[in-house]
RNA sequence: CGGGAUAUAGUGUAAUGGCAGCACGAUUGCUUUGGGAGCAUUUAGUCUCGGUUCGAAUCCGAGUAUCCCGACCA
C-alpha cells in the first residue's frame, strides 16, 4: 500500500482530554476515529490489526472444534424476557420500531443461540457442539472510558459450547482455557497475561478471566507468587488463599480483562427447554459454556503494553503491515524494492509521500510497524538500504537483495 | 446512576460586556529531503435553547456532549 494514497492520516496532537495511551496513539496514528464516547470507527489501518487478531482467534478456536457462524445483532424482546434479563440487565440497549414493538441490541448471544440449538440438536449424538462468531456487541455503559478498552459498541468473539453432561463441559472448558492462552501468547501478551479466578455467578464457584497487567487496567488482581495464577479483587476477601496451589503471598496489579470463560450450566438451556435424548433413553437438560474475547479491547490492550514515548510497537503477529518502506527522495529505487517485497508476500506500507524526512520518521514511529526499510542517498552509497526494527534504536545497511531474507 | 471538570475553526488556544484573533493542520503552487523544513495561496469557529443588556464567546438558567473519580459490569 502506498502511503500517499492511504485513507488514514496521522495527527501530531491527540485531542484534548484524551488521556489513555491506547486512545492517543490509535487516534493519532489513524487506526481509529471516535464517533462518540465508547463508539469508534475502525479505519483501514486499525482494521488490518483487527483482522490479524481475528485470524489468530479463528485458528485457535477452530482447532478446538468451534464452528464459525453469525447471529443477528437485533433480538426479539421475548427471548430476553424468557431468561429474565430484559428487566434485570441494566446495560441492555432496547429499541422500539414504529409499531411499538421492542427489540434488544445484543450485548451477548445466549438468548439467540440457545433457542437456535433447539432446532439443530436433538440427540446426545449431536454433542458436544461448539459454535462461535465475531460480532458487534452493544452494552449501555453509563460511563464509557479508557479509549477503546470499554466501549458501548465493540467487536467480540463469543464461543458457546453445549454438552449432555457436566463432565463434558468441564473437559471442553479446559480445552478452551488452553486455546485462550495460545491466543494471547500469539497476540504478544504472553508475559503480561494471567488466569484470574473471578465470581462464578449463581451456578459455579468460579469463572475465569484472562487479565493483562497494565496501568490502564480497570480491575485489580492478586497474582499468586508461587503458581502465577491470579484472583480478581471481587472475590479476594472470600478467597484468601490461591485456589490453585494454596499459596498465601500475592502481588497486587492493575489489569484489563481481555477474555472471560464461564460455565453457564443450565442457566440458559432451561428457559428454552433445551433437552435431548441421552444414550440411556432419558431426556436430559443440556449444560452450556460461554467464552468471550473483546477484539477491540484486545487491540487497545496491545497498545497499552507495547509502546514507547513516540508511538506503538506492534508485535509482528498483529502488525498492520510487515514492513514500513521509506523513500527519502529515492522513489525509483524504493518502488523496485516495494515490488520485490510484495512479490514475496510481505505486506508493505510504502511511504512515497512528498514530505520531509523528519515527518516520515515520526509517522513511522507512531504507526509502529515492526520493520523499517529506508532508501536514501546515504543508504545507497553505503551499499543498499537501512533496515531497522521499530523496537531498536539503530539499524544496519544491507543490500537490496538481502532484505526479504532478513525480514522473512 | 452519584460526584467533579470542561465546552471558541479539524486540533491547540486568545479575546472577561463593545470589530472573534493567533498557531498548527488541511488545500493549491513552488522550493526542500537523515528526525514533524521554507515561501506564497485558500479554507474554516463561539455546543443547543432561553434570559439579562443598547450590545453577550464573556453574565444568569436549563439542556446536551466530552473527559476524570466512584458505582455497575458472564
Amino acid at each position: 500500500m502506498k502511503q500517499s494514497q492511504f485513507f488514514s492520516k496521522t495527527q501530531k496532537n491527540a485531542p484534548a482530554g484524551e488521556v489513555s495511551v491506547n486512545a492517543q496513539f490509535l487516534t493519532r496514528g489513524g487506526f481509529v476515529d471516535k464517533l462518540m464516547a465508547g463508539v469508534y470507527t475502525i479505519l483501514p489501518l486499525g482494521l488490518r490489526v483487527m483482522k490479524k487478531i481475528e485470524q489468530i482467534i479463528r485458528e485457535e478456536i477452530d482447532a478446538i472444534g468451534g464452528q464459525e457462524f453469525e447471529m443477528p445483532a437485533l433480538h426479539p424482546k421475548e427471548n430476553w424476557e424468557k431468561t429474565g434479563r430484559w428487566s434485570k440487565m441494566d446495560d441492555l440497549y432496547k429499541v422500539k420500531d414504529a409499531s411499538g414493538r421492542e427489540f434488544a441490541l445484543g450485548p451477548t448471544h445466549e438468548e439467540v443461540i440457545a433457542p437456535l440449538m433447539k432446532k439443530f440438536v436433538s440427540s446426545y449424538k449431536d454433542l458436544p457442539f461448539a459454535a462461535y462468531q465475531f460480532q458487534t456487541k452493544f452494552r449501555m455503559e453509563l460511563r464509557a472510558k479508557s479509549g477503546i478498552l470499554r466501549g458501548r459498541e465493540f467487536l467480540m468473539k463469543d464461543l458457546y459450547s453445549f454438552h449432555i453432561a457436566e463432565k463434558d463441559l468441564d473437559a471442553y472448558y479446559e480445552k478452551a482455557k488452553k486455546a485462550y492462552f495460545k491466543i494471547f501468547e500469539r497476540a504478544g501478551l504472553k508475559e503480561k497475561t494471567y488466569l484470574a479466578f473471578a465470581s462464578g455467578g449463581s451456578f459455579s464457584k468460579y469463572s475465569h478471566e484472562f487479565q493483562t497487567v497494565t496501568a490502564a487496567g480497570e480491575d485489580t488482581i492478586y497474582i499468586c507468587e508461587k503458581c502465577q495464577n491470579a484472583v480478581n479483587k471481587e472475590i479476594k476477601s472470600e478467597t484468601p488463599v490461591c485456589p490453585v496451589c494454596g499459596g498465601k503471598k500475592f502481588k497486587e496489579e492493575k489489569a484489563i480483562e481481555v477474555g472471560n470463560i464461564f460455565k453457564l450450566m443450565d442457566k440458559f438451556t432451561k428457559p428454552f427447554d433445551l433437552k435431548v435424548m441421552d444414550a440411556d433413553g432419558k431426556e436430559k437438560m443440556l449444560v452450556m459454556g460461554c467464552y468471550g474475547i473483546g477484539l477491540s479491547r484486545l487491540m487497545g490492550t496491545i497498545v497499552e503494553v507495547h509502546h514507547d514515548e513516540k508511538g506503538i510497537i506492534w508485535p509482528e503477529s498483529v502488525a498492520p503491515f510487515g514492513v514500513h518502506l521509506i523513500s527519502l527522495g529515492k522513489d525509483k529505487e524504493a518502488e523496485e524494492i516495494y515490488k520485490n517485497l510484495l512479490a514475496k508476500n510481505i505486506e508493505v506500507l510504502f511511504d512515497d509521500r512528498d514530505v520531509s524526512a523528519g515527518e516520515k520518521f515520526a509517522d513511522a514511529d507512531l504507526i509502529g510497524i515492526p520493520w523499517r526499510v529506508l532508501v536514501s542517498e546515504k543508504s545507497l552509497a553505503a551499499g543498499g538500504v537501512e533496515v531497522k526494527k521499530r523496537k531498536e534504536k539503530t539499524g544496519k545497511v544491507v543490500s537490496k537483495k538481502e532484505i526479504a531474507d532478513l525480514i522473512h
